[in-house]
DNA sequence: TTGACAGCATACTCGGTAGTATGTTTGCAT
DNA sequence: ATGCAAACATACTACCGAGTATGCTGTCAA
């Protein structure tokens, strides 16, 4: 069973598809994209194959689109709140502070995502996969570019040390994303973990800049 | 006659078993433990499949002792340098001084545990096969305790910040072992760029405990 | 009422892969 | 030299899973 799903403004999904994507990026988490089928995700859904590949032209494409999902649900959210006018760490803090409670409440989505990063599953043959992996990849490379914006300004009004600038950002990515790899819900969690949680991380982060 | 202490001891590997273990590696690196095939493998080694499974039982139990050789390189090389005589902040400037030369070195092994790390391929079927991930699991867990001790005293003897232990571990592993998501050994690059990464990587780490 | 299409289910095909069974060579002790 | 494992190669089988072809059912417009 899935939660409500987030409906975004760009793409008009219809209701059937945004279930399948849940669905989808909760085996794919679980199973791993590889080793789990579309049965296994049609199982999830209580349907079979045939809702499936009717939404969806092959395994390559659903797969891509979780993972262009994923990028979207942090793009939409921290993109907007980057402001110019402001310093590079109440800018970076902010951002932060937005980016980790979403890819928290997006999490099935984010571990879909960071298994492509690890195994490079590019049996892509069509060219339709080929286009959304390259769409994702842009998407990523711009999500990165405003981060790496609001670095190079602190490096240069000496907010941040300089070093190099590559190291610096995966270094800093990689930290904002590390509740991916370990955090999974639990019942006996304090109310304000998730807090706590974002606070600290924001506080490593910008202190492993300077 | 040495052979009745082989027991405790490391383990002898015969040349061709070695042989086997780099050639997964690399090909579960770069296709991905699930998508690759025993075959690819063994074309890899300009050989067949006859020759892997005359030396492994199965494809899991490959994959498990390729990541428990990950797990070995850094533990043999990282465990016996740590001094409890010493400061918390020099041994961890120590510990991660050699653990990042020795990921690089040997990237392929550790690109293939991290791949488990997010997909939990569990279709361990078995009782070799579960023994071994058992053991990969311990051997992590040992290795991140030499981490949480010397966190845990640098937080009480007041050299580092007082925070969440285990999200500070966890923080803290991945960053310095962030190379492996995004590092590949360049031709172009500088003579001295490993010594400089490993030296900001260092000083990143130890500036986010404070 | 009908017919036409979206939204799925059912029942297949077919290629690829893990694993096996068995042959063949190489090293090596006696 | 000769026997005999170890160390492979070759040639299969069995099965799983992606993709397809087709059938079924509701909905809605004309």
């Amino acid at each position: 069973m899935s939660g409500q799903s987030a409906q975004l403004a760009k793409k008009p999904m219809s209701k059937s598809k945004g279930e399948i994507l849940d669905a989808a990026a909760e085996v794919f988490m679980r199973l791993g994209a590889d080793a789990a089928s579309i049965d296994d995700v049609a199982r999830h859904l209580g349907s079979t194959k045939g809702r499936i590949y009717h939404h969806f032209p092959s395994k390559g494409v659903l797969l891509a689109e979780v993972c262009l999902r994923a990028s979207d649900f942090v793009h939409d959210v921290v993109g907007p709140a980057v402001d110019p006018a402001t310093s590079p760490e109440i800018n970076l803090r902010r951002m932060i502070a937005l980016h980790i409670p979403e890819i928290l409440r997006t999490l099935p989505y984010h571990k879909v995502i960071i298994q492509s990063y690890v195994g490079i599953n590019q049996k892509s043959t069509t060219a339709l996969e080929r286009e959304l992996f390259e769409r994702i990849r842009v998407e990523r490379r711009q999500y990165e570019d405003i981060f790496r914006g609001i670095l190079s300004a602190g490096m240069k009004d000496g907010s941040f040390r300089q070093q190099n600038l590559s190291v610096t950002l995966q270094s800093l990515l990689l930290l904002i994303n590390a509740p991916v790899f370990w955090y999974s819900p639990r019942a006996d969690e304090p109310a304000d973990f998730l807090t706590k949680l974002t606070e600290q991380l924001s506080d490593m982060a910008v202190a492993a800049l300077r």
